[in-house]
DNA sequence: TAGTGTATTTCATCCTCAACTAAAACAATC
DNA sequence: GATTGTTTTAGTTGAGGATGAAATACACTA
């Protein structure tokens, strides 16, 4: 069968998640129209997703009757490749913090080194280009605006969080699910818990920007979360490549904690004031040889 | 000959600017290569620029000897074409407020209605969901991601601005050179003392942007300065048909004025409060009926 | 009738080719 | 020797066609 596209995949994922959230069990049966619906696309990806999951044997079609549930597969199963723009970009992103990029590329360059089609170049070079990080040339070719390694980027990174973030829990409006906190408690928990792997940072990093990015989100104001996890994309660049201690880990998880129970609390004027000096914390730690970048 | 390129047109604006600012006159004789140095380009557009200023009379060349300055034409003469891109957003935003496009288009559409290639068509809708005005959906198409004249949008946007301009005289490195004050204090007094026309609103926005986004420059953090770029591009979209009176016209620019004042004293607390209360002013205005947005 | 199976239409992406533009190297002239 | 004129090379944009995927309409089955 051919391969699943991006949307099949997509949808693939999201029917188990689905499935799940309505709890069905082996034996349930699936319907394709009123799946198309709840995820807002026409039947024909959806019809080709059950197909894919058809083939791994989780789903068994019966001709004119339906689709039967068989097994579910275990969560996080499916480890979502990202996508080769996403990767070019981190990698991009790295050489040139390490010298290996000169101040300025041309279109072709970049499809050459990082072996991408030409509209995926011209895709990742629009991305970086709404994140400051490029601009294009008056002819030909595109510059970077900065240095590698430019301390006052981070800074000024740092300053702009300052003034946003802690704000965010003062909007008339802000209000959090309470799922939202306890999934997000459990998660910091886990951290906690489990002992710290290397390997572990690239997660690690995304637990974070989805902490900041929902706090953002609950304020109901689409400006305050887009700056943020413009933010957040930007970091990501960056700081893919961490290396970070178990304290730095602890310290923030403690801290991400504390603001999460004084939300609940109803105490936002104090998380308010956690979150700033959770933010000048991390933007006084020394930079270490790895780390371009840290937590928060 | 040619019509001259995007590029072409553009350095050709850029080399009389040049020759204003070196204050040459008629006479006077132009160097390709310096010219091509100073504004970060080759030699051929350069040279294809000069091409058309002597096709004006502009400028005259001398076969291996260089090119002799005529006349030099009046300031604001070449009436800057805005890109057709920029435009069909105008437009499109315009029709979307006015409730001629339905909630989700295709880019073919955008193609059809706009008479725009598929690249310009493409990049508009980029630059529209980089806005936050529509997003993809998950199959094909595009969907407008809030209602036509939504108040709350409106809302947003203050709420956003409202925590980051005022900080944005407040940050450590803020600086503002005396030459911009000085212009942007010109061209405040030029609304104030000529009399009101409809037809300089357009004009009149560009210059309110022009103030936001130059107090976000001077902070020299480029997040500070991107965000309220944002917040400009947002709004021009709907505000290019302003129905505005003169009094409002007249708040404002007193109200731009006495920012000014206090922030060439030193006082940038005060002119930090000034902005929260005219943003403030400005976000409780009643909206009339042409009124989508008004002037800060 | 409510659902799946099938066909058709519309749409978007990818690719390649052609045209053109800018950059860079070279030659000619003062 | 510096500056302009010319050529060469590299890079980018735009247009059309092929491919494939999603939306829609229709047919069929329980």
């Amino acid at each position: 069968m051919a391969a699943p596209t991006r949307l099949q995949q997509d949808i693939a994922d999201r029917i188990l998640q689905l499935v799940r959230d309505d709890a069905l069990t082996s034996g349930a049966w699936l319907n394709e129209n009123q799946t198309a619906k709840r995820l807002g696309v026409s039947r024909t990806p959806v019809r080709a997703a059950l197909d894919h999951l058809a083939e791994q044997g989780v789903v068994r079609r019966h001709l004119n009757k339906g689709i039967e549930l068989i097994s579910l597969p275990a969560v996080g199963d499916s480890a979502r490749t990202p996508e080769a723009i996403e990767l070019a970009m981190v990698k991009l992103a790295h050489e040139r913090e390490n010298g290996l990029l000169p101040d300025e590329v041309s279109e072709l360059e970049v499809m050459r080194r990082y072996e991408l089609g030409r509209p995926e170049a011209q895709k990742l070079l629009a991305r970086l280009a709404d994140l400051d990080m490029v601009e294009r040339k008056p002819g030909y070719g595109w510059r970077f605006l900065h240095e590698p390694r430019d301390k006052r980027l981070r800074d000024e990174s740092y300053r702009f969080r300052l003034v946003i973030e802690p704000m965010c829990m003062l909007e008339p409006g802000f209000h959090l699910e309470a799922a939202w906190i306890a999934e997000m408690r459990a998660r910091h928990l886990e951290y906690l818990q489990s002992p710290w792997r290397e390997s572990s940072s690239i997660a690690f990093y995304e637990m974070n920007a989805a902490f900041h990015e929902g706090l953002a989100a609950a304020t109901g104001n689409r400006y305050f979360h887009s700056a943020v996890r413009r933010q957040n994309q930007l970091r990501r660049l960056s700081n893919y490549d961490w290396g970070l201690g178990f304290e730095r880990v602890q310290v923030n998880c403690t801290e991400h904690l504390a603001m999460l129970d004084h939300l609940e609390a109803g105490e936002n004027e104090v998380a308010s004031a956690l979150m700033r000096s959770h933010l000048l914390r991390a933007s006084k730690l020394k930079l270490g040889s790895r780390q371009v970048d840290e937590a928060d």
